[in-house]
DNA sequence: TTGTGTTTAAGGCTTA
DNA sequence: TAAGCCTTAAACACAA
């Protein structure tokens, strides 16, 4: 893994690959998809070796998004106008990760071929649960009068404030392990006593792809109001400390951190997945993820309960 | 015109 | 060593 020699990333190369870049920026959106200008925006503002040569890496990422099938393409509404879709992760990639960390992929993420017949439909699932996830966090907050809150998402439901930076958020990751080069980032990150696994993350997104321990298309979704928080969240998956801690699809090749119950906590979580709008550079300016786009969606309820995926090696 | 999205190809690197 | 992953480049189509 290369180690910049400077303090930042300024100069540097980051190590994490444009797919984990790409998912970085999803994931850091509370909405959990972001259009390419957005996902352009956080990789540069987090990331300034990615603001030169931009039409080079740009070209790169887009090709990454259509080719990999840990991506998905979201169309935007009529009521939401703009160039381009939006993307988002497959539901199914959260093991995509060696041990949940961005800076190496434990495998390719593939649609089964098996269940390709469902591609036409599995966009629009996507978009349709991801828009209502939106529109239910709108709602709440349209109750409320309040803005959509720049906080993470691991924020709500438990006691942290408002400034808390995760301990995997990426600024933190970067900061540890780049401000001193070749040290201590492995086993600061050991001591870290509350891990976010991606699971976790995608637990918010796509919770009943993991609340349940297999994907189970024929399970009927229930996306009864009582079972969300104000902002749209699934209330279970808040609960990262209780019972109700989301199951992890069985993996290919199981590991401890991909088991249910996270009894073993990946020792280099990246985790980026703050929200938190802080750069991680010190001179970047404010970044995408406070600008997202959310969605505006008035559909029904619906599930990409047909979503079925695996990951291959 | 520009941004976005798709596809193909090639080469380097890592892993099994 | 083969296979897979990643990056880069390029061409093309489409839409705002």
């Amino acid at each position: 893994m290369p180690r910049p020699g400077r303090n930042t990333y300024s100069d540097q190369k980051p190590p994490y690959s444009y797919i984990s870049l790409t998912a970085m920026a999803i994931q850091s959106c509370p909405e959990k998809m972001l259009p390419l200008s957005e996902i352009y925006k956080f990789i540069m503002d987090r990331f300034p070796y990615y603001r030169e040569n931009t039409q080079r890496w740009q070209n790169s990422l887009r090709h990454n998004l259509s080719f990999n099938d840990c991506f998905i393409k979201i169309p935007r509404r009529p009521d939401q106008p703009g160039k381009g879709s939006f993307w988002a992760l497959h539901p199914g990639c959260g093991d995509m990760f060696e041990n949940g960390s961005f800076l190496r992929r434990r495998k390719r993420f593939k649609v089964l071929g098996a269940v390709d017949h469902l591609a036409p439909s599995k966009q629009s699932d996507a978009a349709h649960y991801l828009q209502q996830q939106a529109k239910l966090r709108l709602s709440a907050l349209a109750a409320t009068g309040t803005h959509l809150p720049q906080m993470s998402t691991y924020n709500l439901g438990v006691t942290q404030s408002s400034t808390f930076k995760h301990p995997f958020a990426i600024e933190n990751i970067i900061a540890r392990e780049y401000k001193v080069p070749g040290s201590l980032a492995f086993s600061t990150m050991q001591t870290m006593s509350a891990g976010y696994p991606l699971h976790n993350q995608l637990t918010t997104a796509w919770p009943h792809m993991y609340n349940t321990s297999v994907i189970d298309t024929a399970a009927p979704i229930s996306m009864a109001s009582s079972d969300y928080s104000a902002y749209g969240m699934p209330i279970k998956s808040l609960c990262h400390g209780g019972q109700s801690l989301p199951a992890i699809p069985v993996p290919i090749k199981p590991t401890p951190t991909s088991m249910p119950g996270f009894s073993a906590l990946p020792p280099h979580i990246p985790a980026f997945l703050s929200n938190s709008p802080q750069s991680l550079s010190p001179t970047s300016p404010q970044t995408a993820t406070s600008q997202s786009s959310p969605a505006t969606p008035s559909e029904t309820l619906t599930s990409p309960s047909t979503l079925q995926s695996v990951a291959v090696h």
